[in-house]
DNA sequence: ACCTGAACACCGTTCAAGT
DNA sequence: ACCTGAACACCGTTCAAGT
């Protein structure tokens, strides 16, 4: 029964090509992706990986930036959501996004996806959803709630691009260190000052700290 | 004397090759961007438009990413910078990133390059330094300072960006919008509710009021 | 309708040879 | 040291021909 594709005295001499769609183009670039990062993944490549060529994909695919919309939803499918109603708004809130956070950071790619595309599928729009539910709970008005989400999700998904830059060799960043290294303290008398401050936070508390001061920030508009 | 590389009698068919450096070849990479976006700045392109092969730059730009980085700064350089040190704090910065973002929303590609790319050079380090002092005279904590900028920052390049895909046929957005349309109410009762509010703001009044949000956040962080 | 190799019009980067 | 054409190893997308 699952031998459909082979004749019936068969002995694979190689894997049974699955036949084509959009689940399995999604699945493979995905996997490209996090094995590869970003370049890894390309349409050319996804047909190679299928072992078919690139024109094949523009069956189910509209165009690369479509698989990128794709891709990107499938992968925040491991994000945990909060579904106990007990639990404190602010705290449900957090963890949503620490998971958000660790799901873009560990798979090579997404992050940078995420800065670039809007995700197209169910699973943002499940992230959506759920933080909309507690950002309501927590008192924040429908406007600031709205509008809220996209600021929580675009610091959460910098910070994790930043965070993968760092763990890469990263000539850019070591430039950017000796620029404001070598600087003119008559000149650039903040910078000077706060040097130290502008490349610090171990991530987790940097985190934290901005996902305060947006919600805090969220609930003193409450009255405007 | 200006006519070093023709010969005597010259009656010039085209204009004189200009030697080549950084300046100039930042200069014509980002006049590709502003005329055809991200996708006109390549280095064939710039190396094309300079009457040269691809090769030569690479004795003045280590990579496509370095450039891009020059140019991202150059493209900062009309960013108005308030230097009056009588101007209220909060309508210091919000002159200061209303500038930008006109800057990053009228040239193609910049908020895009903006959101993927740190900037290498010294518009980018005037604009940090001009929004350290005035955050310190509103009584914002270094630390806040130096990680709110980064926030800011962020923000309004994003919205930017966003006004930039509004703006062009954007299949992207369509297909969002599309999505979230035909949510299922008991599925998603936030989003249905919100759906309005999701997609809402002119832009002028959502700038405003992001930057409401971080800097009452930034300033609700004093404490801590 | 679905599938595909080949072609088209591009990329960034490096090599080898020039000056 | 600076410059360059050609080559290398890729891209996304479309065409034309197959089933």
């Amino acid at each position: 029964m699952m031998d459909n594709f082979e004749n019936v005295n068969s002995r694979r001499t190689r894997p049974a090509k699955p036949p084509l769609g959009l689940d399995i183009i999604i699945r493979t670039a995905y996997k490209l992706l996090s094995e590869n990062g970003m370049s890894g993944m390309s349409m050319r490549k996804v047909a190679k990986s299928l072992d078919t060529g690139p024109a094949s994909l523009y069956v189910y695919v509209e165009n690369y930036q479509k698989l990128s919309a794709y891709v990107l939803d499938y992968g925040l499918r491991d994000v945990k959501l909060v579904e106990d109603d007990t639990v404190y708004w602010k705290d449900a809130i957090i963890n949503v996004l620490k998971s958000y956070f660790k799901v873009l950071a560990e798979t090579p790619g997404l992050a940078e996806l995420a800065l670039t595309t809007s995700p197209n599928g169910t699973n943002s729009m499940d992230i959506n959803e759920c933080l909309l539910k507690y950002l309501q709970a927590g008192g924040i008005s429908t406007r600031s709630a709205a509008w809220g989400i996209d600021i929580l999700l675009l610091y959460v998904s910098s910070l994790s691009f930043e965070r993968v830059l760092r763990n890469k060799k990263d000539d850019d960043l070591d430039d950017l260190v000796a620029l404001y290294n070598t600087v003119d303290v008559s000149k650039y008398p903040m910078i000077s000052k706060l040097k130290s401050e502008l490349f610090s936070g171990d991530g987790g508390e940097r985190f934290s700290w901005g996902i305060e001061v947006i919600l805090q920030g969220l609930l003193s508009m409450q009255n405007n």
